[in-house]
DNA sequence: TTTCAGTCAATAGA
DNA sequence: TCTATTGACTGAAA
């Protein structure tokens, strides 16, 4: 069973030895075959030659302000009329949906894996690229043409590229109708849980965000689900409530006086994510988060939600949890006990922000943070770390490569001598929070009670 | 084993 | 046709 649906992954001929070491997150069964590729007629965009891969350039790359580079390649691909799915494909290597994704709630920089990071990188050097327009442009004409070719009986079906009508179920041309017939009933169709079924989930995601086996297992047979659906219903939403903190984070400081500073991404957050995987919720970090005050009640809001109709198993299993569904009856949202993730999240996003901020001040203050790629061959100035904030106490990503001639990395914000004032302002807001994130450490510390006043 | 980050891809809605 | 949402999945980390 050969189907290859699968993205190739860009190479921006940085060095393509180096490039995508990453295994693909997938490995799904219709992963792309050897050698197969489902859309040819996608070029990737060339980049300015490089001996760096990406994962080098990520490694070494200073802080970008991950807001500041979707919110502009966003705006050039609108004012361009390009689309996502094009740009991802071919400049990203991912799927629209990801790309969506990633542009509407980029995390801030230093809450990203190197992996994560990887994006943005490339998405920086398309935004350096003069001819990134004209390339993607093209490429968008590549693929129309390549699909009037196919369309017009000038190419096999499947032998084209990633055009129109042929990007999915891009089904291996030698394929026969038995395995496509086992192929389409090996699909398992999408589960799509009704508003009902989500409120009872959200419902019991504010009593207990990380249930045990029995509480899945009740959530489960209640809602008429399978436990996995409610294992990774769970997984998902704390993973989308800590990335809408994050945001959140993010665009107050876009709105906060200056210009969007990643490094300091929120103001409502008081402990480190990695802190709080170790402290699981029913441990110390939860007494705690119960001491602070809520303040992400946004998504835990019921939103009124319209959806789930059609499948005929949805409807029926909507029908059966109505009548039988009631986890935490009688709850009201706004007494619910702190959501731990939440908590946890901005916690995170707090205590590395002031990692970041407090301790390098020039990092903090460059909202505009760019890093430009320089055809230009300039060994002199790999990653620049002359520029001011290098001045900042370690942070691991200024030192000092010798091997990486075509890059110089430009940081003009910090220049920009109207950042002082909300500099000021962002560490004095910082020293505050690193104040009550000082307290309320010692305090789960203590494993004491406090009464907090923020 | 559990949780997470990151992603895919189906689907809904504009 | 495009974008946003979201259930499912993988691999890594703890």
């Amino acid at each position: 069973l050969v189907i290859s649906k699968s993205i190739k992954p860009v190479s921006l001929t940085l060095e393509s030895s180096k490039e995508n070491q990453y295994p693909h997150p997938h490995s799904h069964p219709h992963t792309e075959p050897p050698g197969g590729k489902c859309t040819p007629g996608l070029q990737p965009v060339q980049q300015p030659h490089t001996p760096l891969g990406i994962q080098e350039l990520v490694a070494m790359s200073p802080e970008l302000d991950t807001y500041a580079i979707t919110k502009r390649v966003k705006e050039v691909l609108t004012d361009n009329n390009l689309g996502q799915r094009l740009f991802g494909e071919s400049i990203l290597g991912l799927t629209q949906g990801s790309v969506s994704d990633l542009l509407s709630r980029p995390k801030p920089w230093h809450k990203l894996s190197l992996k994560g990071r990887e994006p943005f990188v490339r998405m920086q050097l398309w935004l350096n690229d003069p001819y990134n327009i004209d390339k993607l442009r093209d490429m968008k004409k590549m693929e129309k043409k390549a699909y009037l070719k196919r369309r017009y009986g000038l190419l096999s079906p499947g032998s084209d590229s990633d055009s129109p009508g042929a990007r999915s179920d891009c089904v291996s041309p030698a394929m026969t109708p038995l395995e496509l017939c086992s192929f389409n009933q090996a699909k398992k169709p999408r589960v799509v849980l009704a508003a009902e079924e989500k409120e009872a989930l959200r419902k019991a995601y504010l009593q207990e965000p990380y249930p045990s086996q029995h509480t899945i297992e009740m959530l489960a047979s209640q809602l008429h689900l399978k436990t996995n659906t409610v294992i990774n219903w769970f997984h998902n939403y704390r993973s989308r409530m800590r990335r809408e903190v994050l945001m959140e984070g993010l665009q107050d400081n876009d709105t906060d006086a200056e210009p969007t500073n990643c490094s300091t991404p929120t103001s409502h957050s008081p402990v480190s994510e990695g802190d709080d995987r170790k402290q699981h919720p029913r441990g110390r970090s939860h007494h705690v988060a119960t001491r602070v005050r809520q303040l992400n009640v946004k998504q835990e809001t019921a939103e009124p939600e319209v959806e789930g109709s059609g499948d005929e198993e949805t409807s029926n299993r909507h029908s059966k949890a109505k009548a039988s569904l009631a986890p935490h009856d009688g709850e009201d949202p706004a007494k619910s006990p702190v959501d731990p993730v939440s908590f946890k999240a901005s916690s995170e996003s707090c205590r590395s922000s002031l990692e970041v901020s407090l301790n390098s001040p020039s990092a903090a203050s460059s909202p505009g943070l760019m890093m430009s790629v320089s055809p230009i061959p300039s060994s002199s100035a790999p990653i620049s770390p002359s520029l001011p904030n290098s001045s900042a106490p370690s942070t691991n990503h200024s030192m000092e490569p010798p091997s990486v001639p075509n890059y110089s990395l430009d940081l003009p914000a910090l220049h920009n001598p109207k950042l002082n004032k909300s500099t000021q302002r962002r560490n004095e807001k910082m020293a505050n929070l690193n104040n009550i994130i000082h307290r309320l450490e010692r305090a789960a510390n203590r494993e004491e009670t406090l009464e907090w006043e923020f």
